[in-house]
RNA sequence: CGCGGGGUGGAGCAGCCUGGUAGCUCGUUGGGCUCAUAACCCAAAGGUCAGAGGUUCAAAUCCUCUCCCCGCAA
C-alpha cells in the first residue's frame, strides 16, 4: 500500500519510524517548513524532515496547505492512505478526500478528551493518573474524527510532561502500524466520538506557567510537572523571575498568606499555598542554569516571609 | 548580523564601574562538642580568576579577539 507521512515534531518521529519498518511504502513525507530557532536566528529543519533525508524519501515543506499546486504534489504520490502525528496544520476536505482509505491521524490522548496541540501536558497539569494513545479516521474539525484504536498508559507521580511524551510516541507508532494493519484488513469499525465528553487542551502559551499560589500545593506541583521541561512553571521574587522545575508537597498545614516564603534554610524553601506546603527542589533564575535549591542558596541570600508572585514594578 | 546575562579552588556566588596581598555560603579532609545528628565549634587542603593578545611600574579588574554556557524573543 502507498502511505503518506504527515508530521513534524520529535512527537512524530517513533510514527515515521514504525511505518517505515512496516510491510507498507512511504511514498512522500510532509512536514512544515525550517523554522528559526535557537538563540541566533538559525533554521532549523524539523525532526521529520531529517529522518526524510536519511531515508531518501521525497518531502515537501509547503508554507501553504491550501494551494491547488500542493494538492497536485500530493496526488502526485497516489497515496492510499495518509498518516497524520503532529502535523500542526488543519487539512481541508480536498486533502481528506484525496486517498481512497482516508486519513489517520495519531493523537495523545483518550479521545474524546484533550482535542488540540498540548493534549499530554494538560494531561498532568489536570493531574490525570492515566493517558494514552487514539487513533482516528481525519474530519475536517480539531481531533474529532472517528476513532479506531485506543490504548492507555498510566501518568506516574514523578512524570513530567517530558517524561510522558517519548512513551505515548512510542506507543503511537506501534498503535499507528497496528491501525493501517486492521484497516486493510477490513477488521475496523470506527466509533465517533461522544462530542458531550470533549475537553480542549489548546497550546500552552507563556502565561500557562504563571503559578497561581492561592491554589492547593499539589495543583501547583501538578502545573510544574506539564509545564517541563516548556515552557516551565515560573513566579517571581521582586523582580527577579523563579523558574520551578521540581517541587514536592510538604505534609503541614500552610500558616502564612499564599506565596509567602515559610522556611528557608540551607537545603530548603518552603512556600505557603493555598492549601498546603510546596517545597522548591529544583529552581532557575534568568541567565543561569537549573540547579537543585541547596545549591542555589549557596550563593544567594534569600530571606523567610517574602512574598512571591507578581513582578513588583 | 534579533536582544541581553555569564565563565573566579569540587558546587553556587561576591569582587570588576573607582587597577595594587583572592573573598562569601557550602562541600571535602582532620579534630572537638554531643546519647546522637544532615546540627554546632575549631583547623586544614584546594584557584595559571575560560583562552590569546594589548595598555600599565602593576590586570580577576581597562581595551581587542576567540571558545564555551545561559535567559529573553522566535
Amino acid at each position: 500500500m502507498r502511505i503518506v507521512f504527515m508530521g513534524t515534531p520529535e512527537f512524530a518521529v517513533p510514527s515515521l519510524e514504525a511505518l517505515l519498518a512496516s510491510e507498507d511504502q512511504i511514498v512522500g513525507v510532509v512536514t512544515q517548513p525550517d523554522r528559526p530557532k535557537g538563540r541566533g536566528h538559525e533554521l532549523a529543519p524539523p525532526p521529520i524532515k531529517l529522518i526524510a533525508q536519511r531515508s531518501g524519501i521525497p518531502f515537501l515543506q509547503p508554507l501553504k496547505i491550501r494551494t491547488a499546486e500542493f494538492l497536485e504534489s500530493l496526488a502526485a504520490w497516489k497515496p492510499d492512505l495518509i498518516a497524520v502525528t503532529a502535523f500542526g496544520r488543519i487539512l481541508h476536505a480536498p486533502i481528506l478526500n484525496l486517498p481512497s482509505m482516508g486519513c489517520v491521524n495519531v493523537h495523545g490522548s483518550l479521545l474524546p478528551k484533550y482535542r488540540g496541540a498540548a493534549p499530554v501536558q494538560w494531561a498532568v497539569i489536570n493531574g490525570e493518573t492515566e493517558t494514552g494513545i487514539t487513533t482516528m479516521l481525519m474530519d475536517e474539525g480539531m481531533d474529532t474524527g472517528a476513532m479506531l484504536l485506543q490504548e492507555r498508559i498510566p501518568i506516574l507521580p514523578e512524570d513530567t510532561a517530558g517524561t510522558v511524551v517519548p512513551r505515548l510516541a512510542e506507543l503511537g507508532g506501534r498503535l499507528l502500524v497496528e491501525t493501517i494493519r486492521q484497516l486493510k484488513a477490513g477488521a475496523m469499525t470506527p466509533r465517533a466520538q461522544d462530542s458531550t465528553q470533549a475537553t480542549m487542551a489548546p497550546l500552552l502559551k507563556k502565561e500557562d506557567g504563571v503559578i497561581d499560589w492561592t491554589g492547593s500545593a499539589q495543583s501547583i506541583i501538578n502545573r510544574i510537572r506539564g509545564m517541563s521541561p516548556w515552557p516551565g512553571a515560573y513566579t517571581f521574587h521582586g523582580q527577579e523571575r523563579w523558574n520551578i522545575w521540581k517541587a514536592v508537597a510538604v505534609p503541614e498545614p500552610a500558616q502564612a498568606q499564599p506565596g509567602t516564603l515559610v522556611t528557608v534554610t540551607k537545603q530548603s524553601i518552603r512556600v505557603a499555598t493555598g492549601n498546603g506546603v510546596l517545597e522548591i527542589l529544583e529552581i532557575q533564575t534568568a541567565n543561569s542554569k537549573r540547579m537543585p535549591v541547596g545549591q542555589f542558596l549557596a550563593g544567594h541570600r534569600i530571606d523567610s516571609g517574602v512574598r512571591l508572585g507578581t513582578a513588583t514594578v
